[in-house]
DNA sequence: AACCAGTTTCAATCATATTCGATCATTCTG
DNA sequence: CAGAATGATCGAATATGATTGAAACTGGTT
């Protein structure tokens, strides 16, 4: 057995489980303990695993996790305020007792903190979302079966009959990758999946997005823009945006800085 | 079982708790008490977790202004050790790779520190073990859709067509209310509800019961003895329960505070 | 408060088991 | 046959578990 493929089964091992030991090496490769010594440290030199005594494990930095997910947590630092602005216009469309569906995403979740004092039936696929407002709220939490995606933090079933067939809600409130002529874009496959699963359950099609998104482009469209009624963004969008969603019929909300806006909820 | 995963083990137990103490990671591991203080030292120059008298709390102070699920926080704190031990015999019995099915409940909910460093497929309807594993374990999630309730802390589903008609599993493991002659028994009828929609999904049926729960009585009783396949309780367990069980022939596993339990897994 | 048993927890030590690193013999490859 | 990769061996380094005496905490009494 050539050294590259030791160092191929190695690697993958090591991404399986949390740790692998140098006697689970030896069984897998076939080759003696000290080859797998040797090869687990050039692997350690090369920054392709870390070595431990014992054995090795993946490279994945410290599991300490505040939220779930890591690339989750890394876009939360993204446009703060603007989405925080957004999700507070987005929560203000809703009544209380109204079943919404919100779909997962880092600026849908800025809609947890508004919703906190409000009594809505709320439908998630989003994981840290329903958590939050399972903890910090009294709304109805509902959540869609299927397995949790670490990467994109939400629950998502490969089949068709599940939960969301029977759940209809006024609203949906999704984010998105960017926002175009061509409609409404994603990059991740399974948020498109995700996302269709939910987008023909609700009365209304809310989109929220920073102006950031507009300049985004992606090979994924998820739906055309008639498709969707209302966006929300910020002060940022420029004008052929707003002429371009207006020719779409769509409703554009502008959250801006200013505007006080009362909860309503009490 | 290597240092690794141990520190994986505690630091998984620390966030679940205001503080850990030496003796639950000796029962959560299987090593010793000089083990485990080196281990809590380690983590406590490493900055992860800061070291008490006694065991070890979580850097972050309280992430519990604990709305969620008073009765769960409460009955977390009965008969620990036991569950426990029990919970790590329940985890022995499942192979890497396995699908395994995990039913809300304060017992059962142990199982999460000895599925830390395990690569199981686990479905279950409760919250926090859905949500403890998803952050410190690499164990496949999935749960089955439906509205989550706060006082059982389950996800649980009004319709008969959902996620978990897909779902077969080797196993599945729950806790229960009461265990006697009639058989099993649950106190709450949302929870015989949560559980009859399980129970048909698994090749083999184990019960996670402490030796206290053999004198509760029950009026709702979710399946006969016959039912069950095995039933893991601690050392406290009655002569008459033992044969009781025999003559059902429920295979019994009493889980033994000083017998060390390799994990073997990885 | 101060004191005193009794208990629990801690730190240090040592014996043992495991793992590592270096060396050298062997095998493979061209 | 040369050169590299591999396997085997063995002393050194490290991790672990048990033991033991010291230190800290407990509750009750003066």
């Amino acid at each position: 057995m050539h050294e590259t493929e030791r160092h191929r089964i190695i690697l993958s091992a090591v991404q399986e489980r949390p740790i692998v030991t140098v006697a689970e090496c030896v069984a897998l490769t076939g080759t003696s303990e000290a080859t797998i010594r040797r090869d687990i440290a050039t692997l350690h030199k090369a920054k392709r695993l870390r070595r431990v005594r014992g054995g090795a494990e993946a490279l994945t930095p410290p599991p300490l996790p505040g939220l779930a997910g890591r690339p989750f947590a890394y876009n939360q630092t993204l446009h703060m305020d603007q989405k925080q602005l957004i999700a507070r216009e987005a929560v203000a469309l809703c009544d209380d007792g109204e079943p919404i569906i919100i779909n997962g995403g880092t600026t849908t979740f800025q809609m947890v903190h508004p919703l906190a004092n409000r009594r809505l039936q709320v439908l998630t696929n989003s994981f840290p979302i329903a958590e939050h407002l399972l903890k910090n709220s009294k709304n109805t939490v509902m959540v869609p079966g299927g397995a949790i995606y670490r990467e994109q933090n939400i629950i998502l079933s490969p089949f068709e009959n599940d939960m969301t067939r029977h759940f209809y809600a006024r609203r949906m409130f999704m984010g998105a990758h960017g926002l175009g002529p061509m409609g409404l874009m994603e990059a991740d496959p399974l948020l498109i999946q995700a996302e269709e699963k939910l987008i023909d359950q609700a009365d209304e099609l809310v989109v929220l997005v920073d102006s950031s998104k507009f300049d985004n482009r992606s090979s994924l469209v998820l739906c055309a823009l008639e498709r969707i009624d209302v966006v929300i963004t910020d002060d940022g969008v420029p004008d052929r945006v707003a002429s371009m969603l207006e020719a779409a019929e769509v409703r554009l909300i502008v959250a801006e800085a200013g505007r006080a806006r009362k909860t309503d909820a009490g």
